[in-house]
Formats: structure tokens, sequence, C-alpha cells
DNA sequence: ATAGGGTTAG
């Protein structure tokens, strides 16, 4: 009886130890304790799982079961719910599934946070209709939903292009008593704001402000970014100086929302003070942080300090991702080193990455900068994806050579496709054509970009 | 123990 008690405090401390991500403290305060002769119980194996998960990795979560087993203690329904919960959130979503399972194999019942994992796991895989399922699962069954059962549901919505359906949910539940937390309004601001609807995203902002929350630093981030995205950059500007004077600290978010947006305006020096500021604060920068960061650097010229960054990634342990290699891309082309840039491409395939879209848009658009257009228009012809970069890049420098009517014939690929153009690059299609005697080209284009606009609403 | 914000090209 003392014993269990004893257990009972060891759990206490050792909860707090890893609370703060000292975990070879608490490792030590296990030993000591079986040294005592007080042994660690599944509430002790879970605590420092979870804490393995959230400051090591999942493979050191995963390594804690087997010392639990060792131990001759079954993991629980918490056990599996922290390791389901650290795979999704890793996007490890064929984990998160065979753990649902091995958990229902073992007899263990889920409980309504394995399904809010589950749901948030189908969401993410893309598949919103088997996480309605699951929900539906909570609601008729008698489990009880929690309010992240309602909020986890509004987002993946959200996320999977149904901000429509994502809004009625919102409404009925409040109909039904259910009272929205900050998380469910910043997650329905950012997605509206994401599908563009933007006059819903200020009743919800406006409905926040009335609730009595006070919106946090992710909703000022959510807002900032929202004026980026429409081009209302000084505004967003705005938004960042008003957390600044409100004393919200700034994160990683924050930092780098703002940075991108005066680096995308070309307010450089603005943006290299902030970058300098996020340097010298005590922000461990991530893989994200990085590609802003060497994004800017590109933009300054300054090549030669963006390879050391990639050797500082990788010093800290971090991998290069997507973006990385499409910024390092885009960056050799705006130095005039297209070769560079077509050899780091193929390096960027040779890696096997999914997609090298974007980084191919920026080597065509280099391509055509120094004046390889027919290299361009060959690379073009042999892009299995295109998006609407891809056509406007062409478009748009063909025009530039004079060569109207292969732009006019790839700029009705690309409404046929279904994929919206500047209306710039529209406009000198045609104004080229008409200028270059091709008036009645001219007038068959107008006509078929209506048509195309009709077909596609 | 879950859910929300940040990075690339025309």
């Amino acid at each position: 009886m003392v014993c269990r008690f004893s257990t009972k405090l060891l759990n206490i401390c050792i909860a707090s130890l890893c609370k703060v991500g000292q975990l070879e403290k608490a490792e030590a305060v296990v030993i000591d304790g079986i040294r005592l002769g007080l042994l660690p119980d599944v509430v002790t194996y879970n605590t420092l799982l979870s804490a393995y998960s959230r400051f090591v990795g999942i493979d050191a979560a995963y390594s804690v079961i087997h010392r639990m087993k060792e131990a001759g203690i079954s993991p629980d329904v918490i056990t599996y719910n922290s390791l389901i919960a650290a795979a999704t959130k890793r996007c490890l979503l064929s984990r998160s599934l065979d753990l649902f399972e091995e958990m229902l194999r073992t007899g263990i019942r889920p409980d309504v946070w394995s399904y809010n994992s589950l749901m948030h796991c189908f969401f993410k895989l893309g598949k919103p209709d088997e996480a309605n399922r699951v929900f539906q699962d909570i609601i008729l069954t008698n489990l009880l939903p929690s309010s992240s059962t309602f909020n986890i549901m509004i987002n993946g919505l959200c996320n999977n292009g149904y901000t429509g359906y994502a809004l009625s949910l919102y409404r009925y539940l409040q109909r039904q008593g259910f009272v929205p937390e900050l998380v469910t309004y910043n997650i329905l601001i950012n997605g509206l704001c994401k599908s563009r609807k933007l006059n819903a995203a200020r009743r919800i902002l406006r409905e926040l402000g009335e609730s009595g929350n006070v919106p946090d630093a992710i909703t000022y981030t959510t807002v900032m970014k929202c004026c980026f995205r429409s081009r209302q950059f000084e505004q967003g500007f705005e938004i960042f100086s008003e957390m600044k004077s409100k004393g919200y600290a700034f994160d990683a978010f924050s930092y780098c929302a703002v940075i991108a947006a005066l680096t995308k305006t070309g307010r450089l020096e603005e943006a290299n003070d902030i970058m300098e500021q996020m340097a010298r604060s005590d922000i461990d920068l991530d893989i994200v942080s990085y590609n802003t960061v060497m994004n800017l650097y590109c933009r300054n010229g300054k090549l030669e300090a963006t390879y050391k960054l990639l050797d500082e990634i990788e010093e800290h342990g971090l991998e290069c991702d997507e973006y990385t290699h499409t910024i390092l891309i885009d960056g050799l082309c705006k130095a005039g080193n297209v070769e560079g840039a077509l050899r780091h491409l193929k390096n960027m395939t040779k890696m096997g990455f999914d997609s090298t879209l974007v980084a191919q848009n920026c080597v065509i658009d280099g391509l055509c900068k120094v004046g390889r257009l027919d290299h361009a228009i060959k690379m073009f012809a042999s892009m299995e994806v295109k998006d609407s970069f891809t056509y406007s890049s062409m478009v748009h420098n063909l025009c530039k050579a004079r060569r109207y009517r292969h732009a006019s014939r790839l700029l009705l690929a690309c409404l046929r496709g279904g994929m919206k153009i500047l209306r710039a690059n529209q406009r000198s299609v045609i104004d080229g054509l008409c200028y270059s005697g091709y008036t009645s080209e001219a007038r068959r284009l107008k006509s078929k970009i209506r048509l195309a606009k009709i077909l596609h609403y």
C-alpha cells in the first residue's frame, strides 16, 4: 500500500521533469525509485513515452513501449493514444493506422481520444469521407465527443476543401450549445482565408472579439498571413507592428510569415533586420525558418552565404526539403547560373522528391531570361505536370520574343486545362497578334478565351 | 494525450 502511494509520488516527480524536457533527470529518478523498491507502473512509462515523442522523436517513444513490455507492463489506451497522436502529427499516417489496428487486436478499447486521432489521420490522408465515418461513429455510439472532436472535424473539412460544410457544422454545433474555443476561431479564420472567403473570415474574427476570448499569437499570424495572401501587404505589416506593441512573443511562425512577405515585396533591408532579430532570439530554427532565411539570402544575391546555410542545416541535424532545393535552384537562376540550376534540378530528381514542379518552373523562367527560349520550350514539352505558373512563364517569354502564335496556343491549352493565367499575359498575346497583323487570329483567341471561361465557370 | 498559424516560381 505504501509502495503504491510512493510510486504515485514518484510519477508526479517524473512528470514535472518530463514537462520541461529533463529526460535524463527523469530517467535517473526512475532508477532511484527502482533502487528503493518502487517499480515503475504504466503511468510512469506513459509519461516517459509522451516526453520522448515530444522532445526526441517517435522512435524514442517506440523504444519506451519495448521497455514497458520487457518490464512486464502492458500498454494501455493512453499509451496507444500518445503514440497514435505523435505519428499523426508527424504525418506517419500508415503508422497511426497500424497502431490503431494493433490496439484493437490487443483488446484495448479505443476511447474518444483514439477516435479523434483516427479522424485527424484520415483528414491528413485526404480521406474526408473516412474521417466523417469515424465522426458518425463517435456521435452514434455512446462515446462522448470532446470539443477537440469538433475542432478536428471543422479543421479537417476546411483543409479538404469543404469550408462551406465546416461553417455549417460550426453553426449547427453552436445552436446545439457548443461553445467555440479560441482554437475553433483560429481554425475557421484560417480555413476561410485560404479559400478566399474573406467576408466570412471577418465575421468570425468579429465573433471571436465578441466571445470574450483574447486573440493569441496564432490568431495574429493567421490574419497577417491572410493579408499577405490577398496582397494587402501594408495591412499585414501593420498587424505585425500591432503584435509587437501589444507585447506578443514572436515565434518562428510569425517571423517567417513577415520575413517572407518583406522579401517578396523587395523590402530587403527590413527583411534582413527582422531576420537578425529572429536569429538573435532563442528560437530554434527549423527547416521552414532556414528556408525563409535562405530565400532572403538568395534575394540579397548572397549565394556564398546560402551554401553556408546548407551546411548549417546539416550540422543541426535537419533535413533539406523540397522548398530548400527549390529556393536554391531559383537563387541560382536569378544569379544567372542556369547551368548550376539545371544540375541541381537533376540532383533533386535523383534524390526522389515527388514534386519538382516549382523548381522546374523556376528553371524554365531562368532559361528564358538568359535567352535560351528554345531550351525552355523543349523542357516545357517534356514536363508531365504543368501548372498556371509554367504556362504563364512560357506565354510571357514567347510574347517577349514576339512568337505570338506559339504563345496563343499555350494560352489556350492552359485555359482548357482549367488553369488561370494572369490577365496581363492574356493581354500581351492578343495585343501582340493584332500588332503583328494576325487580327482575325486575335479575334478567334478572344472568343475561345471567353468560351473556356464559361466552361470552367 | 488530441486540434490551429510560418517557407518556393509567373
